[in-house]
RNA sequence: GCCUCGAUAGCUCAGCCUGGUAGAGCGAACGCCUCGUAAGCGUUAGGCCGCGGGAUCGAAUCCCGCUCGAGGCUCCA
């Protein structure tokens, strides 16, 4: 048997230096001392027998191990006392060199062949720094994790299932009366779609400077502008409020884990995730995908009894890291990093977990709506394990019903993830891209896995059962759906706009000459006064270039004062949803903002009142 | 990860095919105009034409490589 050895070692350093040819076959090179920094060197000896096959494999090894420890940089280093059982010069040269071959994402060094040569190394200190390989071929070795391939092999049944309970085949189902389910049906069951338009929603985030891509960051780390974080803190605010009024205890876990810790490892083991990798002395660290593990752990740690529950745990994540694919990543849809409200509920047993699921469920939808989503827009999957359905048809017969159209429905013949029973709702946007942003699950295993545990009424310590629920999915991607609606509405015809709580700008005045300006200021800071984002165009423009600025910014309610206003109680104010100029008083302007916007979060306006002092972000 | 496309002024882009003095609009600065519901006028500043190499008398323009970005696909426990 043919073995390839390599012993790998991850460095803070290695220099070497050429001394003298050892062989005849020796590499032609300049002999010159090289230094390399933070690097992975693999000493490798290559065996009578080893292939290309052989050397493909060992790469692939290798630069698997180099993603876990976090190092792009590696060094091959001719190593013959590791094997007697060598290869000869010529094919381990030629091994060696296709080993060497550029490689995505690594960057490869070779140090010459046939040479002796003195070095000086030192290896850090961390569990994963040193590690030693024997490649043979045949060996059934894939890079794949044992995750990845049972995940390829559950199995699917796909259905319709419609508000009286019925399930329907999704083939027969007529989807005349419902094209996004249809959508979202076939882009869930995997049927092509093809799309050569990016998102309208990308050119509106920049257009409003709300965000913009960060060349300097890494794909789907986004910034976000005054306008855009004020979005942001608005939509958070709200969905904090109501996950408490719901009787979640918010709290805050760390953003990265020690990938070693056992309950991280078992956890890997089953779901692998592209996570963000950090290194720090000798730890390795990976930034949080989610706020489970922070809450689990912490979860773990309180003294529970069955009184306690269920309980509530809420964390709104600024931010969660998914290091997705970088072709995946489009505008504010899907991103690296991204802000989860997420809460979690520990129930004692699955009657309490089901009770709990039917006021999360309309915990969501109270929140969707009040971010000015429609339910109708949205179309709901629910996804189960058979097992679950057959003893749980109520359960998902209600959930089905309430929402009062058909739903899309996976069925698992066997449990895989982690849950029982899960729904999302999902905006299919003008693409045919479907997203999910609210959802809840039924977890009944990570009780277990985490050891949380509670002490039920026989005074014996159980697991609890988890709900993994977001109420309005990641902020992001709620500010992506505003802005494709409005996108939408332009496209038909109609005037595109944001909520008006949302609104960085809710009123804006204009004065006819600069003689105004005093009375202008007074007016905005009678309408500030009232928790109304009131700004003023105080720049020397034409009344024409300052109403079509305000207009292509999307402000509602644009107040022009001149003389007519100055001497009269009545505001001549342009509302931009119905485009029409009406006379009001400002206290009637005041209530019908209030009115408006009555129960939702407000903040101050985050830029300058006067519109002269602010710098022009975009277009 | 794979495929395709792109990179020129602060922004959006033209010029490139067919090599010969670097262009427009918006924005900015300054000045004029003092204006009633979607763009008033003028002047000025602003460029390593992504980086590196090649062929050429000569490259933003042609060829090769690299980097970064975007879109699609796959994917999205």
């Amino acid at each position: 048997m043919q073995n390839m050895r390599i012993l790998q070692l991850h460095c803070d350093y290695i220099e070497f230096t050429p001394v003298k040819k050892e062989i005849k076959s020796a590499e032609e090179i300049d002999p010159q001392s090289k230094h390399f920094d933070e690097i992975v060197v693999a000493f490798v000896a290559v065996e009578d027998g080893d292939n290309s096959e052989v050397a493909k494999k060992a790469m692939n090894e290798i630069s698997e191990s180099m993603k876990k420890v976090g190092c792009g940089k590696l060094l091959l280093y001719p190593y013959a006392h590791l094997s007697s059982k060598l290869a000869s010069p010529s094919t381990a040269l030629s091994i060696l060199k296709e080993m060497g071959e550029k490689r995505d994402g690594l960057e490869i060094n070779r140090a010459p062949f046939g040479w002796t040569k003195s070095y000086k190394i030192q290896v850090k200190g961390h569990p994963l720094a040193e590690n030693s390989k024997t490649i043979s071929a045949g060996e059934e070795k894939e890079s794949t994790s044992e995750a990845l391939k049972a995940e390829s092999k559950i199995q699917s049944f796909w259905h319709i299932m419609t508000p009286d309970g019925k399930m329907h085949d999704i083939d027969k189902f007529n989807f005349a009366k419902y094209q996004s389910l249809e959508v979202l049906a076939k882009y869930e069951s995997a049927k092509k779609r093809s799309v050569d338009e990016p998102p309208p929603h990308v050119k509106l985030m920049k257009k409003l400077a709300i965000a913009d891509y960060e060349p300097a960051s890494d794909a789907g780390n986004m910034r976000f502008f005054p306008n855009g974080r004020l979005m942001k803190s608005l939509i958070e605010r709200y969905v904090t409020d109501k996950v408490v009024e719901y009787g979640g205890f918010e709290v805050e876990t760390p953003i990265m884990y020690d990938s070693h810790h056992p309950s991280m490892e078992s956890y890997f083991n089953r779901f692998p995730a592209r996570q963000y990798n950090v290194n720090s002395e000798g730890k390795q660290l990976f930034l949080r995908f989610a706020a489970c593990f922070g809450q689990f752990l912490m979860a773990k740690d309180f003294q529970m009894s069955y009184k306690n529950l269920p309980l509530r745990l809420y964390e709104l994540t600024r931010y969660s890291f998914r290091r997705e694919q970088s072709g995946e990543l489009v505008g504010l849809r899907r991103l690296r990093a991204f802000t989860m409200p997420d809460c979690h509920a520990m129930c004692k047993d699955m009657e309490q977990a089901k009770e709990e699921f039917r006021k999360r469920f309309d915990l969501s939808r109270q929140v969707i709506r009040g971010l000015g989503m429609n339910e109708s827009e949205f179309e709901m999957a629910i996804r189960f394990t058979e097992e679950f359905y057959n003893e749980n048809r109520p359960l998902v017969e209600e959930l089905v019903s309430k929402i009062g159209k058909p739903v899309l429905v996976e069925m698992w013949k066997e449990r895989f993830f982690y849950f029982v029973l899960k729904w999302e709702f999902n905006y299919v946007d003008s693409s045919g891209k479907a997203s999910a942003l609210s959802t809840d699950q039924i977890d009944v295993e990570n009780g277990k896995r985490y050891n949380i545990e509670f002490i039920d009424e026989n005074n014996k310590p159980q697991n609890p059962i988890i709900l993994h629920n977001s109420p309005s999915g990641a902020v992001e991607r709620v500010i992506y759906v505003l802005l494709e609606k409005a996108a939408k509405d332009q496209r038909e015809g109609r005037k595109p706009g944001l909520p008006l709580w949302l609104a960085p700008t809710q009123v804006r005045v204009i004065p006819v000459k600069p003689e105004f300006l005093d009375y202008c200021e007074k007016l905005a800071e009678k309408i500030s006064q009232n928790d109304i984002r009131v700004d003023l165009d105080d720049r020397n423009e034409s009344v024409g270039k300052s109403i079509r600025d305000a207009e292509t910014d999307w402000i509602r309610y644009i107040i022009v004062i001149g003389e007519k206003e100055v001497s009269a109680t009545k505001l001549s104010i342009r509302d931009r949803k119905t485009g029409t100029v009406k006379e009001l008083a400002v206290d009637e302007l005041v209530k019908e903002i209030k009115e408006e916007t009555n129960g939702m979060p407000f903040l101050r306006m985050n830029m300058s009142r006067y519109v002269s002092k602010r710098p022009q972000i975009m277009v």
